[in-house]
DNA sequence: GCACACCTTCGAGTTGACTCGAAGTCAAGC
DNA sequence: GCTTGACTTCGAGTCAACTCGAAGGTGTGC
């Protein structure tokens, strides 16, 4: 591929750019649709992309490694006003820093499960009580 | 709600597990149908859970927040051999270990987001570059 | 000037995980 | 015996995020 019609700052096509990028050239188009990364557009309707669009594609893959919508990525990368963004950062975040804290948690269960023997699950005290009783923080389950 | 019929070991019905874990009932059903979280039957084939269903669900509720599909949840909690668990939890650690750094990197940047005054995300070098470079890795991006 | 590769849009299909509705069963209370 | 409400199954519907296919436009090489 000789990138055809090279434009100085946009060098690549949606297949090009995907190339790049790791992103199927299908949800590159989607994204643009959506509006998630837009595309820059050739006279000819033609996508285009540029090295500035690789920070916002790499925004949009983190938005959806934190488990956002769509429509939560737009908001941090597009909120008209600055305030909305700022209060939906705020909220996320404590749900963020408990992610984190479960995956710890998981972490250390799957460390044990890599040499448990048990056969089953439920007859393994050691990783039903790190599951249960996360340290650090009440029981996991809402007593009844 | 007299939970009628009450089986000693066995208190809950589907409505009334799902009341006391937060799982609509219709999802409990469900799980029962997947092999997730088999429910007991009575003779009348009516669904009953008791306490030794909670651990179970609770490595459910776990692997989900994993981002684990259900059949992997099967593998973790039913693998016929532990080996192949242990195979599955050891190659899971990882990926585990490196969501973990991502949600490390995102909370920095939603920090820096509930403060930030920028109109939109591309101009704000401070939170670009933490997606971009984050702290002990080489760069977010492949290089071309 | 035509093949061919790559691009476009649009609508439909897929996947995973639910979620709902219909039709029927079961048991407690009057 | 009949109502009431919670239960059953089964099939279909929903939702997000893609993913695919068809029909047609564009541009470069021979």
């Amino acid at each position: 591929m000789t990138e055809p019609d090279a434009v100085p700052d946009l060098p690549w096509t949606v297949a090009a750019f995907a190339a790049r990028t790791g992103v199927p050239a299908t949800t590159l188009r989607y994204w643009d649709d959506e509006g998630l990364l837009p595309a820059h557009r050739l006279d000819n309707g033609h996508r285009r992309y540029g090295p500035d669009d690789l920070p916002r594609l790499e925004m949009v893959r983190m938005c959806q490694g934190l488990g956002c919508t769509m429509d939560e990525v737009r908001l941090v990368l597009d909120a008209p006003d600055p305030a909305a963004r700022a209060r939906f950062a705020a909220e996320k975040l404590p749900e963020v820093l408990g992610r984190i804290e479960l995956l710890r948690v998981a972490a250390d269960v799957l460390r044990h499960v890599a040499v448990c023997e048990h056969t089953d699950a439920a007859s393994c005290g050691a990783w039903m009580r790190s599951v249960l009783e996360p340290p650090g923080e009440g029981p996991g389950l809402r007593a009844g």
